[in-house]
DNA sequence: TGATATGTTATCTT
DNA sequence: CAAGATAACATATC
């Protein structure tokens, strides 16, 4: 489920509670979504929660202040869910399921992550795309290689999509959602910026006239900074009200999942059609 | 029953 | 070799 948005607000609710706390162990109730060494683990304290892409990573140290000596990469995929618990609350997200508000763990916790002061924090995945993978800090570099900038970052530059672009003959859609170009724009909000934009998801990646890309770079880090400030996308109407689980960015979307409506641009009809397997949903009229 | 799903990567086919 | 399309991962829901 979680784009960008949805793994950076997780990440901000993390990093309010799991900093300077104290890993008791791992419980693993699946073998698959884990690699690394777990045995490592008890012990170690939270140093800082942080994120790559869509990857998040807790940094891990001998004391609550060492410099992190091993890290734990986590990515949701499609259907993961990071839900932390303690006496006092339950905050987390990622994909709605019942989990969100059943008794944990259930039928699809993969891993629990128990605390020296009880906490417990949960990773629920139905599909079991989503992974952890516990590495050395010193082969953080090698984790994230062949990864473009972040959408959210400064190095995503205006001349840098312009060069990238400007080589690349796929749809543009396509290649907005290719990490290697950048990172952080998935399904829902490249049909956002694409719409933002007023351009065609299916026009190659050079066609785009240099107008236009400088519209689309400022289209993707607008619908980005608005899915991150509406705590993400929550499709799902039985947990939209969930304090502390749901995002809200659905009630302001565009295109996605609105297909047979009006355009917010122009008021023309909303059209769903597949383009490299995904649904893809824009507007007929004013997206040429 | 079949289509679809907010992600990524391997493997085919041109 | 490269671009582009398709399959694959595994499960749930409509």
């Amino acid at each position: 489920m979680p784009e960008l948005p949805e793994v950076e607000t997780i990440v901000c609710k993390l990093r309010a509670v799991l900093p300077g706390k104290q890993i008791a162990g791992l419980e693993l109730h699946h073998t698959k979504p884990l690699q690394g060494a777990a045995e490592s683990l008890p012990q170690q304290y939270v140093v800082a929660v942080s994120r790559r892409a869509k990857i998040i990573q807790f940094e891990l140290g001998a004391t609550p202040t060492a410099p992190p000596t091993a890290i734990i990469l986590i990515h949701l995929k499609m259907t993961g869910q990071l839900i932390y618990q303690d006496d006092q609350q339950r905050i987390g997200g990622g994909h709605p399921t019942p989990d969100w508000v059943d008794q944990l763990p259930s039928k699809h916790t993969r891993i629990t992550m128990t605390f020296a002061d009880g906490a417990r924090l949960f990773f629920n995945d139905q599909r079991l795309f989503g992974w952890w993978k516990i590495i050395a800090a010193t082969d953080l570099p090698q984790a994230h290689a062949g990864l473009g900038p972040d959408v959210t970052d400064d190095t995503f530059t205006l001349p840098y999509f312009q060069l990238e672009l400007a080589k690349k003959r796929l749809p543009i859609k396509v290649a907005i959602m290719d990490n290697r170009i950048v990172c952080g724009v998935g399904n829902i909000y490249a049909c956002e910026a694409l719409n933002v934009a007023r351009i065609s998801p299916f026009r190659p990646a050079l066609s785009l006239t240099e107008a236009e890309v400088t519209a689309l770079h400022q289209a993707m880090q607008q619908v980005i900074a608005l899915g991150i400030e509406l705590g993400g996308t929550t499709f799902d109407g039985k947990y939209v009200d969930i304090a502390g689980l749901a995002g809200q960015y659905q009630t302001v979307v565009r295109v996605y999942g609105r297909e047979g409506q009006p355009c917010p641009n122009c008021g023309g009809l909303i059209k769903k059609e597949k383009l490299a397997g995904r649904g893809t949903y824009f507007c007929s009229e004013c997206q040429i």
